[in-house]
DNA sequence: GTAATACATCAAATATATTTGATGTGAGGT
DNA sequence: ACCTCACATCAAATATATTTGATGTATTAC
């Protein structure tokens, strides 16, 4: 069983790493096949396959397959969702806001 | 020198990691001091103290020094911060956008 | 002053993430 | 069928992150 804990550091930590965000970098530019990314990052081609495989479980990439060819893209479905979802953990829940300290124990 | 990437991934890593997502579900709730927080998470006082660098460092977390205690709250100017650096990360840029492929080689 | 509390920091132990090299799989070309 | 290419997956090696226990520092209470 999945906690929503692990569920949204499965979504964050398609940015909480440098090779990651570079590849993300490139994927705004459009489209592009693992090959191409290879040989811009300037990273194995096992490597790349494990990040690819992070950043899809993540959602904000999407992979589409044509022949032999793997074409990833960053997903705007996915990304907005990352956004929404980070808006969401990081705004103060001012209804059940609660300021507790040692003092009040 | 740290480069646009590191300084990328350490906003994201807040919330990369299950523990520090409960840290934070925590802080939502409203401003927290660190000794209420070991007691919530069941988590040592080190391991506490890693963390909240970790989150503070993100800039989404800041703290607040009152006598001996340190509280601990969410930054509403950290967290937009992310959330708008989040938005352009995964955000495609379509006036440089070309669609490069292993074919166009 | 001494002692206790709250937390930060360090070093060592442990756990997890990432890279590397080898091998597997599926698609396409001959 | 056989071969090659593009990528996924595995296991081992390596690197990084996290936890633990010990110690340091600043604050408060006495």
């Amino acid at each position: 069983m999945t906690t929503v804990y692990e569920e949204n550091a499965t979504v964050f930590k398609a940015f909480c790493d440098e090779k990651r965000l570079r590849i993300l970098e490139l994927l705004r530019g459009g489209e592009k096949c693992a090959c191409v990314l290879i040989d811009a990052l300037d990273i194995g081609q096992s490597a790349l396959s494990y990040h690819m495989k992070i950043l899809v479980a993540s959602g904000v990439v999407e992979s589409r397959q044509e022949g032999k060819w793997t074409h990833y893209r960053i997903s705007e479905k996915g990304s907005a969702f990352a956004v929404e979802r980070l808006k969401q953990l990081s705004t103060p829940d001012k209804v059940s806001e609660k300021n507790i300290c040692c003092n009040n124990r």
